[in-house]
DNA sequence: GTGCGAACGATAACCATTATCGCTATCAAT
DNA sequence: ATTGATAGCGATAATGGTTATCGTTCGCAC
C-alpha cells in the first residue's frame, strides 16, 4: 500500500466525483485550474500508484491510458470513432466465455480488455 | 488501392510467408538481414498502406501495434504477460454478443478488439 | 525525352510516458 | 528538538513508437 500523499488524494477525489476516463495531462491541468499545483510526473506516478492499489482503474487505448473511478463495478468499453466518446457496457456471458476459452489453451487469465470501436448513437444518426 | 511497390511486396511476403505477429522494427531489421534495402518510415507506410487494403491485418497492443497475415480467419489474442508470446482464438457466441450489446445501445461497431492477459501454459507451469 | 505524381530514405518532429536528480516532507529513533 | 533514512515531489531530460518533412527517385503517360 502506497502513502496516500496529498496529491494522490486530490487526483483520487477528482477522479472519484466524476464519471469521466481521464488521461494524465487532463487531470494535471484540472488540477492545476483549481489550484492545485502539482507536476505532471508526480500525476503519472500519483495514478499508477493508485493503480496499483485499485484504488482507480485504467483503460488502455491506443494512444494513451485513461483513468476512472474503481468504485464501478466491472465493465467494458466502446469507443466512438467519430467524437472519442466513451460508452460502458456488461456482459456477463462474454465475461464467462473468455475464461473458458483461456482455461482450453492452458492460459492463465490475469485480466483482458474487450473495446468496441464505431459511431456512437449520436454520431450514427448525422452521418 | 494503393501502389504495391517493391518494397512493400517484400513485406507483404515475409508477413505472408510466417505466423508471427511483427512490428514495424522487426519487420525491418528481418528485411534488411535478407538483403533488402529498405528505410523504417517505408516499413511504417507500407504497413499502413497494406492494412488499408486488407492486405495484412494488426494488433493494437498497449506499446506497439503488430501486424500479421490477413488470410487467416478472424480470431482474437491472449497475451503471455510473462513471455510476451500471442496465442489466437475464437469464439463466435463472444463475436455474436458484441454486436448484439452494441446494437442495445445504438452502436454502429465497425471493430473491436480483444484481448486476453495472462500467463500461456508454457510460462505458468514453472512459475 | 519530359513531366507528373506517388513512393522512397534519411532524419527531424511529435507525444505519451518514464527516468533522473536535487530537494523536501514524513516519521521513527535517539 | 535533532538526526537520518526513506518515499515522494517537481522540473526536466530521455525514451521509444510513430508520423511529418523534404529532397530525391521511380514508374508511367504523353
Ligand atoms: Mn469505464
Ligand atoms: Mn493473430
Ligand atoms: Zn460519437
Ligand atoms: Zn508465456
Amino acid at each position: 500500500m502506497a502513502k496516500l500523499t496529498i496529491q494522490r488524494q486530490t487526483i483520487l477525489n477528482l477522479i472519484n466525483a466524476s464519471n469521466q476516463h481521464w488521461d494524465a495531462d487532463e487531470l494535471a491541468r484540472e488540477l492545476i485550474i483549481r489550484g492545485h499545483k502539482i507536476g505532471i510526473a508526480t500525476v503519472y506516478r500519483g495514478l499508477a500508484a493508485l493503480e496499483t492499489d485499485g484504488l482507480v482503474n485504467s483503460v488502455q487505448l491506443a494512444d494513451k491510458k485513461r483513468y476512472e473511478r474503481a468504485v464501478k463495478k466491472h465493465h467494458d468499453h466502446m469507443v466512438c470513432t467519430k467524437c472519442g466518446s466513451i460508452e460502458e457496457f456488461a456482459n456477463d456471458t462474454i465475461e464467462a466465455l473468455q475464461k473458458v476459452v483461456a482455461h482450453e489453451k492452458g492460459f492463465q487469465m490475469s485480466g483482458h480488455q474487450l473495446i468496441l470501436f464505431g459511431c456512437c448513437a449520436r454520431c450514427g444518426q448525422q452521418s
